[in-house]
Formats: C-alpha cells, structure tokens, sequence
RNA sequence: UCGGGAGUAGCUCAGUGGCAGAGCGUUCGACUGUUAAUCGAAUGGUCGUAGGUUCGACCCCUACCUCCCGAGCCA
C-alpha cells in the first residue's frame, strides 16, 4: 500500500519515541527525529543508518512501500542531515542491533548548508580534534562519553552512600598549593594576581574538619608543559578528604572507591565497552579489590628485577634504568610496576623529600611519607595520589617554611591545626585518566568532551 | 624544554631533480538486504611558509611554522 500522507501528519498519529526505546516497540509504528549517520542505496531499496544520540538504528524505505516523494527524499538525504521518520518497529537479524525501522513516511528537518566533513572513512586526530565540535556525535566519542557520565554518576553515588557530602572548591586561589610553580595567572584588575587552582584539596581538609567526609569534583588545571597521552591542562578531579582518618583507612577507601566505579561501568556500559572493542576481562581484577600495596622500597626491587630478566611492558623502552633510592618514579617505571599485577596497584611510602610538604612522615621511619599513589594496570600509570596529611601545627609550620612558602598565605590552613586537628587523610583522581583506562583508549584527549591541551585549544 | 617522526586533492596517503597520482568522499546514473556495499561516469591541487642551489625544485640545502609520538612533571 502506498502512503502518501507527509511525515509531519503521520507524527502526530504515531508516538514519539527515542532509538534506544525502540525495543519496547516491535511491531508498532513510531515517530522518531534523528540524525543520518549512513546511508547505502540498492536502487529501490534504500538503507539509512539513524541515531539520536541514545543509540543507533538502521532504517529501511522500499519503493514500492512509500510514495515518489518519500523515496526521493530518503534518497537526497545527507550525512548528518536531521530528519523525521515515521515507521514501523521491526526484529530482523539481517540489521545491526537486530531491530530496524520500516519507514512508513519521512521528512527532512532542515536542509544542509555545505558537506558534512567527517566522513565514514579514516581520519587523523588533528583534523577529528579541528571538528570535536561534530566528532561528538559519532560512535567512538558517543562510548566514551557515555561512561564518562557513568563514571560521574557513580563517583556521586559512592560518596553520598558512604556518608560524604560533596565540597566544592574555589578555583581562584592565592597562591600554590603545592610547590609547583606551573599555575596559570589570573590578572585581577591589574592590582593583584591570583592563580586557577591546581588542586582543592587544602580547601577540602577544611571541609573535613567542619563536616568530617567530604569530596570535591571539579575542573583542576595545571600549566605543565606536558605533551603525553596522560596530560590535560584541564581535568576534572576527585578529591575526598576524612577526618578522622589514618593512611591506612585512605588506601582502603581508594580500593573500595575504585573497584565501585569499575564495578558500575561493567554493568551499565556493556554496550560502550563493546563498542570501543575493550577487552572486559582485563578489568576483572579491578572490579573485585584486593588490589596489592607494595611500599616504594619493593616497587624499586620490582622494577628492578624487571630491568635485569629484560621481562618488560611492550610500551616501554629497551634502554630504561632501575631507579635509585629516594628518587622518583618515572612513567616507564609505573609501567613496569603497574604492568606487575592485573589490577590497580598501590604503591606506597615514598621518600618524604619527593613529596609535598604537608604530607605525615611514617612513624616508624621519618625519612618516608604517609603517601601512596594508585597505578592502574595495562600502562596506564597513575590515577590516585593520596596521603595522610600533617596535623601536628609545629610540624606542619616547619615544613612551609623548610618549603620557603609565604607562611601568611597558610595561616588559614595552620588554623586547622590550630583548633580541634585531628589526623586525616585523602585523595585525589584524575577523572579522564580512569576512564581512559576503562575504555582502554590511548589518550585522554578523547575522555572529555572538549580537551584543552597545549596544542589545542579549540573548539 | 629535549629526542624522534610528519606536513602533497575535502579526508587518508603514495610519489619522482623534467606534464601532480591513487583510494575514499561529493555529484549523476544502475542495482530489493547494504553493514566502510558494488559497478559506470564526473568532480577535485598555493605539494606547510620564506629564502637558497639548479637550465629546471613537490623532490636537494637553510630558517621558521604546525601537528604527532616519547621524556621530564604530574592526576
């Protein structure tokens, strides 16, 4: 039977619905508005691959099922142009997803301006990077940002179940929070300076102190001269803070936190992950805990070890060196330990003299610090760094001064330690860096939706 | 900042000291089951920029710009 009816009628006969609903309706007509990604023409039988943003259809339009004017239509359409469809809900093995569109009439929402540039075929990640703006809405940023949602959700989920609330942060500080002085400046009116916040953690303890379990989770940025595939100069961060709480205590929240969102994702993004090709089983580990803790003294002799038997990861380099005692971690190195074992690994008590001045010294040996960072397997390197902090007034004092840091822009913090200190501890993750690892892609450019990178500032 | 690599059609790339190439895309035509369809035709160029060598440079040399990969640093 041909319809000659326009779409536009039709719609309002036949219920509005979504991709991602349309297995509730098999053997329905609907109304769907999306987005051509595909097409492929067979002469009287035309295939368009639809998406609306919660998932992706193909939809079929025989001739002799529409009228002259639909089939043309169908037959004009372009990529990404936006368009109505009214059809019919069908199973059919031969589609992807098993379940396809029988178009009953559709109609173009609006008409293209120019080619659409991003084409089905390769490109590189420059030119996809100068079109993130549209790259958006292809299937690979569509997984990834997806679990990147999945990921926040669950990050909120975690804290709120375990008694946190979440504690923003200024983003304007005074002054560094750390002895780093890779801050980008903030000119404010000519008559003084500020600095976007690196981290807010300090901030945090004294959300700690006033509520007790509290997180952050905002933009952080860092103006480090970085060009890897871990670096952003924007990245949004976790960072919880507990008082009171001990070193200890820290570590096992890490676990429990960590394993909780891979745990999430593996349930609710099955589809994502399948998408991008991730090899599930590799985060098996992850998702149960037991996650080791080795101290940085035996990470070394692993490292070592490695470096002597030549037994290392494919990514790093033939020619690396063990690292000497009391010298820091490089990224091959976290490699070769996180490489170690198959899920998240712990490494901690560094020397106290590479970490940050507010860091507890280890009571059993004052040259190390109450500290660990987390390193996620398969190279991805490190996702938490965490510590218990300094919470004797005396102590904490020395060690900004040792640091030669303006002692008047800490009086707040001192303040803490002044009245009703307590021991206490927490973390901070890089949020792209764990779903990078996730989604077992190669750079996390691709887990935000707008990376903000020294070469890359637009869109 | 350092080390390595790259820049040629809208995209991904090949290319040679002597007429600028392919595939894909796009447009038109054929095809009722395509999955990055296939077949036929058409369409397509500041060879990153500026100098230099040469009878002649996309190719060789110098400088600069841009991007990619890695290092350092970090999450």
């Amino acid at each position: 039977m041909t319809n000659e009816a326009p779409a536009t009628e039709l719609s309002a006969t036949f219920p509005a619905v979504t991709i991602a609903q349309l297995g509730q309706h098999l053997g329905q007509t609907v109304t769907l508005t999306a987005w051509l990604t595909d097409k492929s023409g067979k002469g009287k039988l035309q295939f368009l691959k639809l998406r609306d943003g919660s998932g992706f259809v193909q939809a079929t339009v025989f001739r002799g099922d529409v009228s002259g004017d639909v089939f043309e239509a169908a037959r004009r359409l372009s990529q990404e142009q936006s368009v109505q469809v009214v059809g019919e809900v069908k199973a059919d093995e031969r589609a992807p997803g098993g379940v396809e569109l029988g178009v009953r009439s559709l109609s173009p929402v609006s008409e293209p301006v120019g080619e659409y540039p991003i084409t089905p075929k390769e490109h590189g990640i420059e030119f996809l990077m100068d079109h993130r703006h549209l790259w958006l809405r292809h299937r690979r940023p569509w997984a990834i940002l997806r679990v990147r949602d999945c990921v926040q959700r669950a990050i909120q989920d975690f804290f709120h179940e375990q008694g946190f609330i979440r504690f923003d942060a200024p983003f304007f500080t005074p002054n560094a929070a750390e002895d780093s002085t890779e801050l980008f400046e903030i000119d404010l009116f000519g008559e003084d300076k500020a600095y976007l916040s690196q981290t807010g953690q300090l901030h945090a303890e004294a959300g700690a102190l006033a509520f007790g379990r509290v997180y952050t989770f905002g933009p952080t940025f860092r103006a480090e001269k970085s060009k890897t595939r871990r670096h952003l100069l924007e990245f949004w961060m976790i960072e919880p803070e507990v008082a009171p709480s001990s070193h200890a205590q820290n570590m096992d929240l890490q676990e429990a936190f960590v394993s909780f969102l891979v745990r999430r994702v593996l349930a609710e993004c099955g589809e994502e992950l399948k998408l991008l090709g991730r090899d599930v089983s590799k985060l098996a580990g992850a998702a149960e805990g037991n996650y080791p803790r080795v101290s940085y003294t035996d990470a070394l002799e692993i490292i070592r070890a490695h470096i002597e038997s030549g037994n290392l990861p494919p990514n790093v380099q033939p020619d690396v060196q063990p690292v000497e005692w009391g010298d820091d971690l490089g990224a091959p190195h976290e490699t070769i330990v996180g490489s170690h074992f198959d899920r998240p690994v712990m490494i901690e008590k560094y020397p106290a003299a590479i970490k940050a001045f507010y860091m507890q010294p280890d009571p059993a040996d004052a040259r190390l610090a109450l500290c660990d960072d987390m390193i996620a397997p398969e190279g991805y390197g490190e996702i938490i760094g965490g510590s218990e902090r300094i919470h004797d007034y005396a102590l904490l004092k020395e060690r900004i001064e040792a640091q030669g840091l303006p002692l008047d822009a800490f009086e707040w913090y001192l303040d803490l330690r002044r009245y009703g200190s307590v021991p206490h501890a927490g973390f901070g993750m890089g949020l792209e860096r764990v779903i990078a690892w996730l989604c077992g892609i190669d750079h996390i450019r691709e887990a935000i939706p707008f990376p903000r990178m020294l070469t890359r500032m637009a869109p």
